[in-house]
DNA sequence: CAAATATAGTCGTCTTAGCAAATATGTATG
DNA sequence: CATACATATTTGCTAAGACGACTATATTTG
């Protein structure tokens, strides 16, 4: 089907923590780059670094809105990839670190203003979340 | 439920030619040492290394049988890691090189006698082909 | 210009290939 | 039964290359 795709670099996309809370982060929402830096609470350079490696697996597509660069997971058209991607993603929520940088973006959502790096930060557009405080 | 799975370690095992290539003449059946030099036609140290990385993430389980070392594929525990591992089983049966390898190792099986390095070889135990010449 | 994000350069660390040596088993020999 | 040797496989070791962290700098947009 895909000439292209290449398992090897998918899973290496895949084998790292950075990239799994990334990924898990996003589930099936669009989130901006600065909620990545402020939930993971690691240095931008590094956030962008990781979403250029997934970038380069065809697994995340960017957006640009503006000065704020949003993410979201791009289901590759690789059928066994793609159930491998779904499967992993469920796989994670079973995970400490996942549930609570969930949750973290939950509280973030709420209220950006009182996390220091989302000052006037846009809300991720299908969080279910609270009014913006 | 697991406490010493790790997802980064699992795809770190995953992520590598030589490595699928591995796992995808392993299939459901055991396979000794031996092939794998021969049909990968590579050194012998360099595929013991890799046998020994996928038996690190617990993905390959070694038997011994008099001089010979037979592999075969050990599913994980986690279900999400075990549908995973099936779906790239089955994922890698649609590329070329994987199709070339399995056809030479049934080759292989036919006549041992014929490949170098598989002089008095065992044949793998489940392997559905001809009897040995 | 300021803010958000991406990229480049440098460094330390991890992974891998390749070779040599070690280990484990089997067989032959005394 | 002990020894020596052959075969199959693993494991140290070292050099090369890839990767990640960190800092500084560049790019894009308001």
């Amino acid at each position: 089907m895909k000439q292209t795709f290449n398992m090897e670099l998918f899973f290496q996309a895949l084998a790292d923590q950075t990239r799994l809370r990334l990924l898990n982060l996003m589930g099936d929402k669009e989130i901006c780059v600065c909620y990545f830096v402020e939930i993971l609470d690691q240095l931008q350079p590094k956030i962008s670094r990781h979403l250029a490696y997934l970038r380069r697996a065809g697994i995340v597509e960017p957006r640009r809105d503006g000065k704020w660069m949003h993410y979201r997971i791009l289901m590759p058209q690789h059928a066994g990839a793609a159930i491998i991607l779904q499967q992993t993603l469920a796989s994670l929520k079973d995970e400490r670190v996942m549930q609570s940088d969930t949750k973290k973006l939950l509280k973030a959502c709420c209220s950006p203003a009182k996390f220091n790096g989302l000052q006037g930060a846009p809300i991720p557009l299908t969080a279910a979340c609270c009014e913006r405080g």
